[in-house]
RNA sequence: GGGCGAUUAGCUCAGUUGGUCAGAGCGCCUGCCUUACAAGCAGGAGGUCAGUGGUUCGAGCCCACUAUCGCCCACCA
């Protein structure tokens, strides 16, 4: 990093800031410096981040830019405030969505599937993808500024990280927590795999309800089922009807045959049947249905499965072998309605369950998969929301997170894929036997290896521990394990957090984090989801092009409020920008009179020791920094990203520059040497205390300033501390004081502003009344008025001849005149005074209201009512002045 | 079928324990290229805080119900 800019070269600093090559820059020198490392053997406090691992697949989307600015905001604020902050970046294989896209590329370009090349020639084509464009998105995190700990990147397919997989599988088969069986799952018909129900998303779809007859044996009668999924009944093994349904007992015992396939079936009772829906009878195929198999196992029925794996009929299906399920669908009513056996068709809206990698309706398919037995694992997960251990923000997803774990359901854990970790578990080839185990069996020629792999998510629920070499004591996990914080979309509380969590417990011992924020969703203006298949996403990195990551980062931080979801358009980025190059020229500013020793005089001590030489304003300022530094640290603290960007926004561009700056501009460019020396104290003072506040949301342009500043207190403002609260300096006096030279002075601009007053024209001003109030606060400030009014001469009298043709203000117990001759439209002015009376009028009712009814009077705190009076006397007394003033004007 | 959010200026949204809270940014109108910044400065207009009822001396803020929108969960086939 350059040495900052020598007084020569500051006064031709470009004009726009121009974040480019600066960012790059400072991106580096960061990294060069090894800011980002986090030190196991340090003596600070740690601080830790789970950063959730993006699939390798993945590029930068808006929401991750979003989800890792919040992430980058906490690491930085904790690592000034004194921790050890580690944030360890990393990459999950994303099993199902990496085969994919392996897959169609292999298509696409050489013609041939996975099965063309084999499993361990297609595993070795993968990770050869996942080295060429694996790291995308990694190197994408320091586009934005992440301050990841690069050294300790981890891939969810490491060796380390594989160890631990294998490690708590064998640890939990011979637990007993992880067993294999026959079960229904959720199959995708296009990924060829088992899917957990959390990847099977339900969408509500308008569907159909089919209602067959199913004739009864030897009798013209029949029964009527209801199906939404008719292709199905070439499976059926019964009907099933409930045990107390009048209807049907006598039915009960005897046998249908079943149309299409002539198979003859039961009609049995069952208390799971709803006698409201539908018929109250009810078609049973076990293979293809979670409840009907459950009903198949307590009535010993054997299932028939009529599909093959790719949802094509199979044997079993009769004439209809080979056709897709919905072509057999169509063909299989078709059939029935030719012999009469469709009843009627009803629109149904049910939710059907969808693969959350490619789409495909999920069919239920009866196989035999892996799964954990989740219960056990749920309860301590459990009490720790319950007791307040694990804290959500915002926290009603707490709700959320303990509905789930209450109700939880087995984990179904193998893939029928072959990119991930394969499940250590060998099968004897003439026993059967099973033997887990991470080496494998002795013999390997007398075994054969399951297949399968393990859900993706089996991996990432250990990423808080296992990324520290786990199962090792290292020094790195038993320094940064329990972690603090997690950031994360709400998405994936199920898939994730709380499987964390569980794992957490279950392996360490303890949780892996204490507070989860729940970030939004990002969305376009029409509040839908920024997706591809959409369009309608905003790429961050051309954002980060155009407006700077520091632009970006502003943006999104001012336009989330706590666990909000943001509507984004491109346009909102011009507000970080406008805000960045708001610093810049501040910056540019001060850089026009400083010089170095201005810099090493910009202490807090050095400014105790000039106390009695500072004006009013800045003591005021000081004052509005030690609020703005309380109000950020608090909001930060408490994950409330957008107040800390408020208040900051409004302290640096609404205080310091607009009222500090302004009125610090005389004495900058006046001949006072020692007044100037002392201006540039403070206005420096305010400045690096502005970057410290800024560096968590645009480090960028922060760590910029602070080179440029001098980086006297340290060489990085990543090194530099977080500011401590100025106590000294918060007197109500100076804030009164100031607040009615403001109020003065905004009447005047107001009165100019309506009159259309043109800058160049200065003008003379009158202030009388008081009240008795001392007027020196506004007599010695006359070159506030001067400098922010264009005030040529301030006069105050007790109580003046009133100026003729003059505009005139109320201000607390004062009168403000501004003698137009010449400028002023009567007309003009007398609206505007209308208009004052008239809020007056209103404000005063108001009160009145409040100040005759006895129960306020006598029931609410004294206080209030004492302030009420106080405001209808000041009130009343504006008013009358107004209307006299009113009238003098209609003289 | 359950649960959870949202509804405040034309747009996007803030409003911490009920008593100057009716606000910000953008947009709009007026005047300014004032030697840091036109990506700027100064001024201004715009809202019965979704509706109804309740609690209270007092309610965007608490309670109930209603309406509209959105999200999540759910084995009525």
């Amino acid at each position: 990093m350059s040495e900052h800019s020598t007084e020569a070269s500051r006064s031709n600093l470009e004009k726009i800031y121009n974040p480019k090559e600066i960012e790059d820059r400072i991106y580096q020198f960061w990294l060069d410096k090894k800011l980002f490392h986090a030190n196991a053997n340090s003596a600070k406090r740690p601080y830790t981040i789970v950063i959730p691992p993006p699939n390798v697949t993945s590029q930068l989307h808006m929401g991750h830019a979003y989800n890792n600015t919040l992430q980058d905001i906490l690491i930085r604020f904790y690592k000034t405030r004194g921790y050890e902050t580690e944030w360890m970046p990393g990459t999950d294989h994303a099993g199902i969505a990496t085969q994919n896209v392996v897959e169609k590329a292999l298509w696409k370009e050489e013609k041939k599937t996975r099965h063309d090349l084999g499993r361990e020639e297609f595993v070795r084509r993968v990770w050869q993808w996942k080295e060429k464009y694996g790291s995308i998105i990694i190197q994408q995190l320091q586009k934005i500024g992440c301050a990841c700990d690069w050294e300790r990147t981890r891939f969810t397919m490491d060796e380390g990280l594989s160890r631990a997989v294998l490690e708590v599988f064998v640890r939990m088969y011979h637990k007993g927590l992880i067993y294999r069986g026959k079960y229904i799952i959720n199959w995708c018909p296009r990924c060829l795999t088992a899917l957990a129900d959390e990847e099977a998303e339900k969408q509500e779809t308008e569907g159909k309800l089919y209602y067959i007859k199913y004739p009864i044996f030897r009798s013209k009668k029949f029964i009527i089922v209801a199906t939404t999924r008719p292709e199905t009944m070439l499976g059926d093994v019964a009907v099933a009807v409930h045990p107390e349904d009048k209807r049907y007992g006598k039915l009960v015992g005897k046998t249908v045959v079943l149309p299409i396939m002539n198979r003859k079936i039961p009609i049995l009772a069952d208390e799971m049947v709803d006698q409201n829906f539908g018929t109250g009878a009810v078609k049973i195929t076990p293979a293809h249905d979670p409840n009907d198999f459950l009903l198949g196992q307590r009535h010993s029925l054997e299932p028939i499965n009529v599909m093959h794996e790719n949802a094509t009929m199979n044997q079993h299906a009769g004439p209809y072998e080979g056709l897709d399920r919905f072509e057999a669908r169509k063909q299989v009513l078709a059939q029935l309605e030719r012999e009469g056996l469709l009843e009627r068709i009803e629109a149904h809206r049910h939710a059907v369950g969808r693969c959350y990698r490619c789409d495909t309706v999920v069919e239920p398919y009866l196989s035999n998969q892996w799964f954990v037995n989740m219960k056990p694992l749920a309860g301590p997960a459990l009490q720790a929301a319950q007791e307040g251990k694990l804290k959500f923000h915002p926290e009603r997803w707490t709700k959320v997170y303990t509905h789930w774990l209450e109700n939880i359901r087995d984990w179904c854990i193998s893939r029928q894929l072959w990119w991930g970790h394969q499940i250590p578990v060998w099968y004897h080839k003439t026993t059967g036997e099973m033997h887990c185990s991470i080496t494998g069996p002795s013999d390997p020629e007398n075994w054969e290896r399951d297949p399968d792999v393990l859900d993706t998510w089996f991996s990432s629920w250990l990423w808080p521990f296992s990324t520290f070499g786990w199962p090792e004591q290292t020094p790195e996990l038993q320094r940064f394990y329990p972690g603090d914080t997690l950031i994360t979309a709400p998405e994936i509380i199920f898939f994730w957090v709380a499987r964390m969590v569980m794992a957490g417990y279950e392996f360490m011992g303890d949780l892996p984090f204490r507070d989860v924020y729940l970030n939004g969703t990002v969305r376009d203006v029409q509040g839908r989801k920024m997706s591809k298949s959409l369009g309608n996403g905003i790429d961050p990195l051309p954002m980060v092009d155009k407006y700077s990551a520091d632009a970006v980062r502003i943006s999104l931080v001012m336009l989330s409020s706590e666990g909000a979801d943001i509507k984004l358009k491109e346009g909102d980025f011009e507000q970080g920008r406008n805000f960045t190059n708001k610093i810049w020229n501040s910056f540019r500013f001060l850089a026009l009179h400083f010089n170095k020793a201005d810099i090493a005089n910009a202490t807090l001590a050095n400014i105790h020791g000039m106390r009695s030489n500072l004006e009013l304003v800045d003591r005021w300022v000081l004052g509005r920094l030690n609020y703005a530094i309380r109000k950020i640290t608090a909001a930060l603290e408490q994950f409330h990203f957008h107040e800390a960007m408020d208040a900051l926004y409004n302290f640096f561009w609404k205080e310091f520059c607009d009222w500090y700056l302004e009125l610090t501009k005389a004495r900058l460019n006046g001949e006072d040497q020692s007044a100037k020396r002392l201006a540039l104290s403070v206005a420096l003072f305010v400045m690096k205390h502005t970057m410290k506040l800024l560096h968590p949301i645009a480090p960028f342009i922060a760590e910029h300033v602070w080179q440029e500043l001098g980086r006297d207190e340290a060489e990085s403002i990543m090194l530099a501390s977080w500011p401590e609260p100025l106590a000294e300096f918060e007197s109500t006096n100076d804030a009164n004081d100031f607040s009615l030279l403001q109020d003065l002075i905004v009447a005047v601009r107001n009165i100019r502003g309506e009159m259309n007053v043109p800058v160049s024209k200065t003008a003379d001003v009158l202030i009388t009344g008081g009240n008795g109030q001392d007027p020196a606060i506004i007599t010695q400030h006359e070159g506030y008025f001067a400098q922010l009014a264009r005030v040529k001469q301030l006069t105050y009298t007790r109580a003046a001849e009133r100026p003729k043709l003059a505009a005139t203000a109320v201000v607390k117990s004062f009168e403000v005149y501004v003698p137009l001759a010449g400028l002023i439209d009567v007309e003009v002015e007398r609206e505007r005074l209308r208009k004052e009376q008239t809020r007056l009028e209103k404000l005063l009712e108001g009160l009145n209201q409040r100040l005759y009814n006895q129960d306020f009077i006598g029931k609410a705190p004294k206080e209030v009512v004492e302030r009420e009076r106080q405001k209808k006397s000041e009130f009343e007394s504006n008013l009358q002045r107004l209307v006299s003033s009113l009238r003098h004007l209609s003289e």
